[in-house]
DNA sequence: CCTTTTGGTTATCAAATGATAACGAAAAGA
DNA sequence: TCTTTTCGTTATCATTTGATAACCAAAAGG
């Protein structure tokens, strides 16, 4: 297998992923929030807390940009606001249990999608989907 | 290992997928096309020609939305269109050279980077990705 | 101290995208 | 033939996102 073609290949998956992604996330359109802020909530879900500067870099937004859309979040009361008193210049922002429940029925939605998508699947299969994840994990997507 | 912990590296990888792709396309800014007409280009180097309800489809975008960005690449000279002679309601879009030429110059761009990635693997460790790529695709992001 | 750097915010503007209505032309079907 | 459905287009508007400049406050570093 040469370079080329593996590299088509990734291509062709990553745009795969795109598309199961964006079905599984349908339910977002249904709670008042856009597609990046539901990055960023996302993304906090398994950061927490997290500085607008770690935020812009993961989500790949600038930090006006950032800034902004974390202030609507906050309006919205999904999420709040601290200050790192060893640093203070750094802002920490956690989910609110608001955001925390808005979250859960979001990530509630998408596994009823996933569990369709693995239905029927063994446990050995699903441990070979998880070693699969593991694998392009280190070795293309880090 | 359950259910709820398996979707839950799906999303992350998902994520990780989004992040590594959107840093291997940056080259896409370099020429004068936007996101979603990238995506479009794209689908075609992999399929060809195509309607705009299997383009609208398979990027997620509306048709009118859709038929307004193949104008666009149509006025760049990107794509070129013909008419489906068996059923004269079908638009067929295929990329034109210069297109295709376009097309070449960002996969050039990103097969060095994806290269980057994969540096030093050894060829079974390439074909442990492959097979680890046919895998997830076949089982969850079909 | 004083200067520079870092982290963050606000404001503002341009561009891209999403959504919808209205329309036409070809095909399918009664 | 007449009606309905499918495929596509154009136009228009609202919303989202991207980009940039100007600014403040805390920290770092001399």
């Amino acid at each position: 297998m040469d370079h080329s073609a593996l590299f088509q290949k990734v291509v062709s998956f990553a745009s795969a992923v795109h598309e199961v992604t964006h079905e599984m996330t349908r339910g977002v359109k249904d709670e008042d929030i856009t597609h990046v802020q539901y990055k960023i909530l996302e993304y906090m879900m398994f950061v927490q807390p997290v500085t607008p500067s770690e935020i812009a870099d993961c989500v790949n937004l600038s930090l006006p940009n950032t800034s902004r859309e974390l202030r609507k979040l906050l309006e919205k009361g999904l999420c709040e606001k601290g200050v790192d008193e060893a640093d203070r210049r750094r802002q920490m922002f956690r989910l609110s249990e608001e955001g925390q429940a808005l979250m859960g029925r979001i990530f509630g939605q998408e596994q009823m999608r996933f569990e369709q998508r693995i239905a029927g699947l063994s446990a050995a299969e699903l441990t070979e989907i998880e070693q699969a994840l593991e694998l392009l994990r280190k070795r293309v997507f880090k």
